[in-house]
DNA sequence: TGTAGGTTTAAAT
DNA sequence: TAAACCTACA
C-alpha cells in the first residue's frame, strides 16, 4: 500500500534516470516488486500448484541487466509480518481468497478469461518463490537477505550503514525509512525514476532552516501509511499544508490542535490515533533488521534514550540471534518457521570469487568475513560532484542503436526489396501453405542438406527461432538434442559458425530464450535444482510429454477438486475440442507434427510468441482501423482506414535498415507515411522528446529506452568519449547528405527529411483479439511474423561500415542539451 | 474548485 | 502496487 498517492506527489523532484549512472556502487533491491511482476505472467500456473521457473526469469533479466552496468545488486526479501501489520496481511489474504472463489465461479461458467484474471488476483508470493530466486542468485554470485521483518526497513539499513548506495523499489514507503537515492519504476534496461532524500523539501516547500526529515515523516505518516489509516478528510495535501506551517515541536500538541490550527477544519482527535501514531513513526524509526556485517539483528535506527525493543513489540519482536541468522540467510520458511534450506556463506564458494581483486572488498559478498563498505569518497555519483558545463559545444552522439549483422559471408548477400519480399513469400510457403514442408522433410526424410539455409543466419533460426518449431521442444535437453542431431555434421560442413554454440552475433537476446541455445554451462546458472526437477520455459509448449504436467489438465485437475464446476468444463470441453481439430489440422498443413512431435497443445489464443522486441499493449487496433493510443485514447487521425497492412508496412519502413535478409517486403502494399515518429503517435513522439531533454540533462552515461525510444547521455563523458565529435556546419551539411542517400527507398516525398527517430513501434496491431474475423487473423499472422523476424535491438551489434543514426546536440548555459537533428551517417 | 476517497486497470508474455 | 479515473463533499 504505502503513502497513497505520495509519488506523485513528489513528481516535482522526479528525476529520469539510468542505473548505469551509479556504476561501481551497491544498489539493493526490493525483490518482492520483481517476484510479484515476474509472477504475473505465470499466475495460472502458480495458482494451480504447476512448477514454473518464470518468474525466476523475470528477475534474473533485472539482475543481469546491473551486473553488465557493472553494479552490485543485494536481493532483499521480505520476512515476517510486523504485528502492526497483520490487519493489512490479513485484507490481503482475504482478497486472495475471494478471488480464488470467484476464480472457481468462472470456471463453472466457462469464462476461463475472466477466472485467469482472478487468478492473477491471487498471486502470493511464496518462501519458495523466493528461495528459487535466492538460488539462482546465489549461482550468480549475487547476494541476497531476508528481513527479519520488512524488506524496506532491511533495505533501509543496507543504504544507511554504507552496504548499498542505491535502493530499487516500487514502494513509496522507502523514502519514510530515511533512504538517499531510491530508484523507482525501473524497466528492464535500468531507467527509472530517481528520488533524492535531500531534495523531498523542495516538495514540501518549507524553508531550509525549517525543514527536516521527520517533518516529511510526520506529513505521509498524518495522510495515511500501512500502520495507521488517517483521519477522515485527511490526504497528502493537507498534511503537507500542516507541517509546512507547524512550528510546534511537541508533536502531541501539534496532533492534537493540528485540524483547527492549521486547517481550519472542526475535527476532533482522538487520543488512540495519537498513540497510533507515535507506534507509526516508531515503526518506521525502529523496526527490526538484520545486520550482516555484525550478524545480529538491530534497530533501523539506534533507540532513543529509554527506549528499548521490549517497549516497542510492535516494531517486531526479537528473535534468538541464531534464528534470525538463519532467517536473514534464507534458511528458514517463515510461514512455517521451519528449516528449508541449508545456505552457509561461510563454506558458499561464490562464482568468480578468485577473480575478485583483493583490494575490492566491498565487490566480496556481504556475508563475506573480509567485506567492508566502500568509503563514500570513492562513490563520485554519490557525492554529487558537479559536471563540466558544455555551454556551446556542439556534439553528435553515436545512438546506442546496434545493428544485428550476419557474418561477412552473408554482407555479400544484401537483399532487395524485390529479393526480400520473395523470401517472405518464400518463408510464408514454407511454413503455411505445403503439405510437405521443408520441416516435414527435415525430420522424416533424413535431414537432407537443401533444407538447411545456406546462410549461417537462416541455418540458425531454422535449428532454434522459428516458432512453430520452438514448440515442439520439450526441455531445455530437447531443445539441444534437436541442435545435435540436425547440426553438427551437416550444417557444420555447411559453415562452422553453426553449431552448439552459435555465432556470437547470433546468440538470442535476453528477451529470447536464452537458457535454450547458450551452452549447458550458461544455462545452469539460472537453473534450480536441474537435478530435481525439469526446469520449463516459457517458450515452449509446456505439456509436449503429454497432458500429465499441461495447465489444461491442471485446471481440470482443479477444477475436478469442486464437482460443480464440471458442467462447465464440459461446456468449454467442446468448445476447445473443435478448436483443437482446426489447430491439429492447422499444424498438420503447417508440416510441423510428425512421429516425433506431438500435436501442438499449445491453443492458438494462448501461444507463446519467442520473445518480440514490441509492445503490444501500447497499441490498440479498433475495427474502424484508426490507431490509437491505448493510455490516452487519442486518435492520430493520420492513420485513419491505414489497415494492418500498412502498418506492417510501417513498420518495416522504421526498420528497415536493421532488419536482415528475412525481412519481408511487401513494398507494393506500402503506404506513405510521415516519419517514424508517426509510426508511434503524436503523443508519444511528443513525450519522447521531452523525455529525451530531462533525461539528457541528468543521466551520465549513453543508454537507450526502449520503452521510450529516448537516449540519455553521460554529460561528464562526453569530453573525452571518442564516441563524439565536435562538428562543424560543413560537416552538417555532409552528414544531411549522407542521410538523405542513405533513406529507405520506401519513403515517400511526403515524408520529411531526416528527422527520424529510432524508436520503432507496430502500431495498429491488437494484442488482445476483441472477436473472429478476417482481420483478427490477419492480426494474429503479422503478430507471428513479427514475432519471427524482431530482434532484440539493444543486443545487436554494430559492425563498421553500417549505417548509423546519430543525433546533433548542443548544450544551454545550464548544460541541458537541445536535439537538433537526428541524422544518419556511415560508421567508419 | 480543490481535495479526499473509492473503484478500476495495468503489470508479464 | 500504483496510477488513472470517477464521485462526493466542503
Amino acid at each position: 500500500m504505502g503513502v497513497t498517492g505520495l509519488l506523485p506527489f513528489l513528481k516535482k523532484i522526479h528525476v529520469p534516470v539510468n542505473v548505469a549512472k551509479f556504476e561501481g556502487c551497491t544498489v539493493a533491491i526490493d525483490a518482492y516488486c520483481w517476484l510479484h511482476k515476474g509472477a504475473f505472467s505465470c499466475a495460472e500456473k502458480l495458482a494451480l500448484g504447476e512448477p514454473t521457473d518464470q518468474y525466476v526469469y523475470y528477475c534474473m533479466k533485472y539482475v543481469e541487466m546491473l551486473l553488465k552496468k557493472n553494479l552490485k545488486p543485494v536481493l532483499v526479501f521480505d520476512g515476517c509480518h510486523l504485528p502492526s501489520k497483520k490487519d493489512v496481511e490479513k485484507s490481503r489474504r482475504e482478497k486472495r481468497e475471494i478471488n480464488k472463489k470467484k476464480a472457481a465461479q468462472l470456471l463453472r461458467e466457462g469464462k476461463r478469461a475472466e477466472a485467469r484474471e482472478c487468478l492473477q488476483r491471487c498471486i502470493d508470493i511464496s518462501p519458495d518463490m523466493a528461495l528459487n530466486l535466492m538460488n539462482a542468485c546465489r549461482a550468480r554470485g549475487v547476494d541476497c537477505i531476508v528481513a527479519p521483518y520488512e524488506a524496506d526497513a532491511q533495505l533501509a539499513y543496507l543504504n544507511k550503514c554504507g552496504i548499498a548506495q542505491l535502493i530499487i523499489t516500487e514502494d513509496s514507503d522507502l523514502l519514510l525509512f530515511g533512504c538517499d537515492k531510491v530508484i523507482f519504476k525501473m524497466d528492464h534496461f535500468g531507467n527509472g525514476v530517481l528520488i533524492e532524500q535531500s531534495r523531498l523539501n523542495e516538495v514540501m516547500e518549507i524553508q531550509s532552516g525549517f525543514y527536516t526529515f521527520e517533518k516529511f515523516r510526520y506529513m505521509c505518516i498524518l495522510s495515511g501509511c500501512d500502520y495507521l489509516s488517517s483521519l477522515q478528510g485527511i490526504g497528502l495535501g493537507k498534511a503537507a499544508k500542516v507541517f509546512k506551517r507547524a512550528r510546534q515541536s511537541e508533536l502531541k500538541l501539534l496532533l492534537k490542535k493540528f485540524p483547527s490550527t492549521y486547517l481550519n477544519m472542526s475535527l476532533a482527535v482522538p487520543d488512540e490515533y495519537i498513540d497510533g501514531f507515535i507506534r507509526a513513526n516508531n515503526t518506521f524509526l525502529y523496526q527490526l533488521v538484520y545486520d550482516p556485517l555484525q550478524r545480529r539483528l538491530r534497530p533501523l535506527n539506534s533507540y532513543e534514550e529509554g527506549l528499548n525493543a521490549q517497549q516497542l513489540p510492535y516494531a517486531g519482536a526479537m528473535f534468538p540471534q541464531d534464528e534470525a541468522y538463519q532467517i536473514a540467510l534464507g534458511n528458514i520458511n517463515i510461514y512455517t518457521r521451519g528449516k528449508f534450506a541449508d545456505f552457509d556463506p561461510d563454506t558458499f564458494v561464490p562464482p568468480k570469487a578468485s577473480k575478485k581483486r583483493p583490494e575490492q572488498l566491498h565487490r566480496l559478498s556481504i556475508w563475506d568475513r573480509n567485506y567492508r563498505t566502500r568509503p563514500k569518497t570513492e562513490l563520485r555519483e554519490v557525492q554529487n560532484i558537479p559536471r563540466p558545463s558544455l555551454h556551446g559545444k556542439e556534439v553528435i552522439v553515436k545512438k546506442n542503436f546496434q545493428v544485428k549483422r550476419p557474418p561477412a559471408e552473408d554482407d555479400k548477400n544484401v537483399k532487395s526489396d524485390n529479393e526480400l519480399s520473395k523470401l517472405y513469400q518464400e518463408e510464408n510457403d514454407e511454413n503455411s501453405s505445403s503439405p510437405s514442408s521443408p520441416k516435414k522433410r527435415r525430420r522424416s526424410s533424413g535431414d537432407s542438406e537443401e533444407d538447411l539455409p545456406k546462410s549461417p543466419v537462416k541455418k540458425f533460426r531454422k535449428l532454434y527461432m522459428s516458432p512453430s518449431k520452438v514448440q515442439f521442444f520439450d526441455s531445455l535437453k530437447d531443445a539441444d538434442q534437436e541442435v545435435c542431431d540436425q547440426s553438427p555434421s551437416k550444417v557444420q560442413d555447411q559453415s562452422e559458425q553453426v553449431s552448439e554454440s552459435p555465432p556470437e552475433c547470433l546468440k538470442p537476446s535476453p528477451k529470447r530464450n536464452r537458457f535454450a541455445v547458450l551452452s549447458e554451462e550458461k544455462r545452469e546458472k539460472f537453473s534450480i535444482n536441474t537435478s530435481k526437477s525439469i526446469v520449463r520455459s516459457r517458450f515452449f509448449a509446456s505439456s509436449v510429454e503429454g497432458s500429465e504436467n499441461s495447465t489444461e489438465k491442471k485446471l481440470e485437475e482443479y477444477v475436478s477438486k469442486n464437482p460443480e464446476v464440471d458442467k462447465g468444463i464440459e461446456r468449454n470441453k467442446e468448445k476447445e475440442e473443435k478448436l483443437d481439430e482446426s489447430k491439429i489440422s492447422t499444424s498438420n498443413e503447417l508440416g510441423s507434427t510428425s512421429e516425433t512431435s506431438p500435436p501442438n497443445p499449445v491453443h492458438p489464443k494462448t501461444k507463446s510468441s519467442p520473445g518480440s522486441a514490441f509492445t503490444w499493449s501500447k497499441f490498440k487496433y479498433s475495427k474502424t482501423s484508426n490507431v490509437t493510443s491505448s493510455k490516452t485514447g487519442k486518435v492520430n487521425s493520420d492513420y485513419k482506414k491505414v489497415g494492418s497492412e500498412s502498418c506492417l508496412s510501417n513498420y518495416f519502413l522504421s526498420k528497415s535498415r536493421d532488419v536482415d535478409s528475412f525481412v519481408p517486403s511487401s513494398t507494393s502494399q506500402l503506404k506513405p507515411v510521415k516519419s517514424c515518429d508517426d509510426i508511434g503517435d503524436v503523443e508519444d513522439s511528443v513525450s519522447q522528446s521531452s523525455y529525451v531533454q530531462e533525461t539528457l540533462s541528468q543521466a551520465s552515461s549513453v543508454s537507450y529506452s526502449q520503452e521510450s525510444g529516448a537516449y540519455s547521455i553521460d554529460l561528464e563523458c562526453l569530453p573525452d568519449s571518442q564516441e563524439i565529435q565536435t562538428i562543424s556546419e560543413e560537416y552538417v551539411a555532409q552528414t544531411e547528405s549522407v542521410s538523405r542517400q542513405t533513406k529507405p527507398i520506401q519513403e515517400s516525398k511526403k515524408n520529411p527529411p531526416a528527422t527520424k527517430k529510432l524508436g520503432c513501434r507496430a502500431s495498429g496491431l491488437s494484442k488482445n483479439k476483441k472477436g473472429k474475423g478476417s482481420s483478427d487473423d490477419k492480426q494474429q499472422s503479422i503478430k507471428d511474423l513479427f514475432s519471427k523476424f524482431a530482434f532484440n535491438k539493444r543486443e545487436e551489434k554494430l559492425c563498421p561500415g553500417e549505417d548509423q543514426d546519430v543525433e546533433l546536440v548542443s548544450f544551454t548555459p545550464s548544460n541541458k542539451p537541445c536535439t537538433k537533428a537526428v541524422q544518419r551517417k556511415l560508421l567508419p
